[in-house]
DNA sequence: ACTTGTTTGCAACATCGTTGCAAAATTATT
DNA sequence: AATAATTTTGCAACGATGTTGCAAACAAGT
């Protein structure tokens, strides 16, 4: 399990470090997206801010880790699926954040569906957010 | 033209001060959302960056605009249509924002798709969010 | 084990956004 | 039209967030 998370280091050419272990550790323990305070505070504030800063920048070149728009404006981080990699994003999924509990996940399974935009504009890409009330928190 | 600017804070219970004039004609002027910073630099830099804070807030609770998530993290503003009024926001279009010049337009005329997300969750607003380029960075 | 190159942590700084409070402007009242 | 009551503004100070330079610590290759 802790060799999953070194081989995808690895792969990506970066030096197998305790910091970057321990943050690619984090996103895969809970199966939601993380801030840059999640992580500060998961991490047990073992590492300095600036570090996990540049780690995420680091993550996010390498497309290990996406980033998703709020609403609220705060970033949130998210890893990637398989086939993306440096430079290449291919994360054409929608994007669900819980109004009670603040989590935001990444629906893979629900494709993006397709809009018309005006003449003269064109599309690269399509960002879907879903605000709504997650499964944990749904009224029973 | 400024009679109708001055309806609108009226319309709204808030009183007329240049501060809000000024900010309004602004959004009036350039048919494109605004960031705080786009405020205090077409406004000659003659209010002070709280006034601005407090004045974008103010009119985001009465909706008169409302605010934009982007993927570059940073707030931006555009008016409202007619129907959105105190707790009432009915935004429900595509918001387009150019890679190449940075502008972020409200597509009106384009409608949200419905989106099929999972069982459990369920979906209060959605946001779409377009990037690409626009039709006045379109290359010829 | 040593060298090379990368990564980390510290310090300092820049930007962004918020809060309390007194002065100024706007609205309501007489 | 003048005054009183309320709202808004600007200043100062603060907190949170994110960035940069540099020396020490660490990882990778020989």
């Amino acid at each position: 399990m802790d060799e999953a998370i070194t081989d995808i280091l690895k792969h990506n050419q970066l030096s197998v470090t305790d910091n970057r272990l321990k943050i690619l550790e984090l996103f895969h323990n809970n199966n939601k997206a993380l801030s840059h305070a999640d992580i500060e505070h998961l991490s047990g504030k073992n590492f300095d801010r600036v570090t996990i800063y540049r780690t995420l920048q680091t993550f996010v070149e390498k497309g290990i880790i996406h980033t998703i728009p709020t609403a609220d404006n705060s970033i949130v981080y998210a890893l990637c699926k398989e086939d993306c990699g440096e430079g290449h994003h291919h994360d054409d999924h929608v994007h669900f954040i819980c109004d009670k509990c603040g989590t935001t996940y990444c629906l893979e399974q629900t494709s993006i569906p397709s809009i018309n935009i005006p003449k003269g504009f064109s599309a690269h890409r399509v960002n879907v957010l879903v605000n709504g009330v997650c499964k944990n928190c749904r009224p029973s």
